[in-house]
DNA sequence: GTGGTCTAGACCACA
DNA sequence: GTGGTCTAGACCACA
């Protein structure tokens, strides 16, 4: 259900908080679903309580998961609405971007077609 | 010319880097300009000289500047192309984060709106 | 008769506890009344019957009801006493939270119109 | 500068994160000022490092403190608001705190008494 | 030096 | 079993 890549620069208990986020977006996971424990979960990736702890925390303080100490951690009813007003913020993150882009040269087409690239592909991984 | 953001996640020697690019891109710095020496601008910004060299030598191994030991470090001639070759590569970044954010649930018209708007600010900062 | 909240973050004993409370606050239960049993409580309310124990006994060594091996828990003759002493003991800590609430730059108003708000809707859930 | 108290319930991470929001009310630190680095502070409480951080990280994410990486961690500039927001938001609990004590038969006269002994108390400790 | 991430492993309260 | 806190200590990028 994780993956986790240890190549990557992004810190492994981010990872995993994108990876909840994104099966909340897909609807895979729903409001009340109970995410693996922390200790399972350390197991099967390989990767330190800690690690698990902190993403699951991190999780539980952005209002995505409900960390309930003795039962466990669960999607919170909040969670997608969480997740989409996280992304309305990075909405001026994808403006700077574009900005920065067409400054450094790329054209207004270049740009456009990546746009409606990534539209396009609403959910290939 | 520089400024530096101290409460800023993106690393000192980022953001000049940075500056120097955008001076490029805009024109305002062309192929053979000089740039301030390490310890000059060292002392400018109050900053360790061992990031300006940093920065320096980055843009070295970015094709944007050539540094030349004794002499000082000069706005390449590929240094428009190298940006804009970078700008492309960066085309990829701004789909995945087009891709992220259509999953997390924001519209695709709040998506078009925030690219329109980088596009139509060119040059505010 | 009990209603048990999963996702809060007050213990499932804790719950129990305050709810045999209100229900003698309110006159609902007196002095003499039986709580129900042990498993019965546990079925009803799908928890396991260590975390009723744990609450009746701790009930128990509060003043507020009697564990009599072999026949039941009793609301006990002081139980009302029990509470409003305990009751009283929280004004510390009422008094300490409006401390904090001063010190965070939270205005006398607001803070008195929250005491007001509470005094004034004395049995609503 | 900081205490800790061993004994205390509370955990050491929050402890440290209260006294920094009691030094910012206070108007003893203010925007921009940087608190004590993560080593030393651990050193001087005999505390772990990863304690420290952890009290750092979360002050940050509560918008009190801007953790900047290789230079410190400083009050940021919305700290006396975000202190102030998270108090408003205290103010539910104030509420359901006073309707329980006046529920558990604690009088209308003894909760009024102990909220103005907290208003009237207001830089003490 | 400074913060950030992570492993290894202990101990706690609660279910 | 389940999450939460903490120590001890390593390694990283950046200043």
């Amino acid at each position: 259900m994780f993956r986790i890549d240890g190549m990557s620069r992004t810190p492994v208990y981010e990872q995993i908080i994108e990876q909840v986020e994104k099966l909340v977006s897909l609807g895979i996971m729903k409001a009340g679903d109970q995410l693996p424990s922390v200790r399972s979960l350390s197991i099967e990736l390989s990767v330190n309580p800690n690690t698990i702890q902190k993403a699951y925390s991190e999780l539980d303080s952005r209002g995505i998961a409900n960390s309930v100490p003795g039962k466990g951690c669960f999607i919170s009813e909040s969670a997608e609405d969480a997740i989409k007003n996280a992304g309305r913020k990075k909405l001026a993150i994808l403006r700077e971007l574009v900005k920065e882009l067409a400054l450094s040269g790329v054209t207004k087409e270049e740009i456009e077609k990546a746009v409606e690239d990534g539209l396009s592909i609403p959910a290939e991984n």
